[in-house]
DNA sequence: TTGAAAGCGCTAACAA
DNA sequence: TTGTTAGCGCTTTCAA
């Protein structure tokens, strides 16, 4: 069988293309009658009109790109959830891109959404992204793009986030509250705004107890991550540190790794918190204290702010900064 | 600045179209003088060529539909990668489809791929989904469709799995060996061929050792969190099992919840084997034995056979049978 | 309320 | 080696 086309519904029902396309669509100039013939026969026939030569035509293809990381991370993934379950109600296709962390092939993948492949972009950038030699700045001008959670402060578009600096400063104090007096914080990037905004929440905290800003404490991670665990153990065995704030899940997960291998007991000797979306948090042993990030949230506000965009030209996209608060789940990590 | 065209090309250097069009292809009709211009005016004006002309022409769209239950489960996210990874290296791109484990929304985003939207199909279907009254069947003629991890026996097209019968064998065996007389089986669905396949694995290991098969130590599970978690606490307390396989990371999960609730200590009164990939699962109290799929390698593998299937009509994708095993990873949760 | 016609940007026969 | 031409399937003026 031949694929149904517009014109063979035009060609049985002795109808123009022209009126098929506008009944298709439920256009008003377009009588009940025929508007049902139209119908039923397509479905009939089991016409299924072809989306790329309605793209061509009228210039947007219902599609959005999401440009992340990695996906295999409980964050991105509820992000995703949440992204998807928009797109899926606005009738979008979602396309997916994975950065691994590495701002050429973030740019290659951007490069590539010149050509009117998607309408709108939702993008968490790499750890070494920086916004001004990045082609970004000018796709903002072509496309709308909305930044959830990793966001360059730099670019004049929105931006969904959590709390950084907030949450940072709640789970530092938690620490401190629970005796810690010289905390850690192991950071994924130095690009990241989110990370800068962490760990000023971070100093703040330390600084309100009246504790040093020991010049060492703070730590930086790359995508590597052998390489990061090593560093980690490096870290936790010259600092001694009694306390530590992990920014990321990952950077979580090898601070369990390292105290495993070089004795360190939790949280007797170490107290830890994780910004971490774990589902597992509360069967670790010992039961992770988390920087709970409402990662589903932040994916369906960006991405209900990409649509309002796409459905209205004029929704100021710049003038939304939407932050949604994290919350601190305190577990036996952080016990006394 | 108006979006540069092949017209606009042609135009400039006083060629067709045509022309401009091999020479972007680098057709070698062309001669390398000519290919040289073109490219490099390309280049100047930052031409990028519009993929729904191209796809609607010549239709093919350089896309592929990954269309999963959920994203967030590290089997699926690290499933994503493998396929990710190859059809960046093939320059497709990869649309995302969640079903969430609904068999009517699985539908319906089938139904849309008679459209021509995707090259080819990705999938790993639902707890619902009866092969025989899907849209699959029919829409296997029209293109290409590999199926990885949850699988359609009845349907004549690439499987790509791992060896569920086996794993559940040498699971059920170890929990056997542990001491284990009374094990119990947590399934996902009775749908599902690949959740028969590790029954039928551990239904084999029982036998084997002599042991009875209780009528009700095999219990199914949806896909409500909430109702499988207290289905799991019902289960766990009728029954006194000394030994679990947990046939999904969810339901492992909900193992270790009941647990907690109910007082039941692992793994001296319950020792547990999940299949999973999780990647915390070596830091989970106890340390949860795992049945690790292949995850990335099964993503990987169903994404090759689908470019091959792509590359080359006549490849066999029917006789694509692949198994790629699991390894069992011992750790505390079956511990003596 | 319907239709004729043009064209979105590209590719592929076929001709030159 | 290059060009002419037609057309992928749809939408959208504009005219009837």
């Amino acid at each position: 069988m031949e694929n149904v086309t517009i014109r063979m519904l035009a060609e049985k029902l002795q109808l123009s293309t022209a009126t098929i396309s506008k009944a298709l669509n439920n256009s008003h100039e377009i009588s009940e009658e025929t508007r049902k013939r139209v119908q039923e026969l397509a479905k009939e026939l089991n016409y299924v009109p072809n989306p790329y030569a309605s793209s061509l035509r009228k210039k947007s293809s219902k599609t959005i790109a999401v440009v992340i990381p990695e996906v295999a991370d409980s964050f991105f993934a509820e992000a995703i959830n949440g992204i998807e379950a928009v797109a899926k109600e606005k009738g979008y296709h979602v396309l997916i891109y994975l950065t691994h962390e590495n701002s050429q092939q973030e740019q290659a993948i951007l490069n590539d959404f010149q050509s009117g492949r998607v309408d709108g972009i939702l993008i968490s950038v790499t750890m070494e992204t920086a916004a001004s030699e990045h082609g970004l700045a000018h796709l903002s001008k072509e496309l709308p793009i909305v930044f959830f959670d990793r966001v360059c402060e730099e670019l004049p578009t929105a931006r969904v986030t959590t709390n950084d600096k907030e949450a940072a400063f709640i789970a530092t104090r938690h620490l401190i509250e629970r005796g810690c007096r010289n905390i850690g914080l192991l950071a994924a990037s130095q690009q990241l705004s989110i990370i800068r905004q962490r760990i000023s929440g971070y100093e703040k905290a330390l600084k309100e107890a009246g504790l040093p800003l020991s010049p060492n404490a703070v730590t930086y991670y790359t995508n590597d991550t052998v390489g990061n665990y090593k560093k980690v153990c490096e870290t936790l065995r010259q600092h001694r540190f009694d306390g530590i704030i992990a920014t990321t899940e990952k950077l979580a997960t090898s601070v369990y790794e390292a105290c495993e291998t070089l004795g360190i007991r939790m949280p007797d000797e170490l107290k830890v918190v994780g910004f971490s979306n774990l589902s597992t948090a509360r069967f670790l042993q010992p039961s992770l204290t988390t920087v709970a990030q409402p990662a589903f949230e932040m994916g369906k506000t960006a991405a209900t702010l990409l649509f309002r965009s796409l459905k209205n030209n004029h929704f100021p996209l710049a003038h939304q900064q939407v932050e949604i608060p994290s919350q601190l789940v305190i577990r036996q990590s952080t016990a006394v």
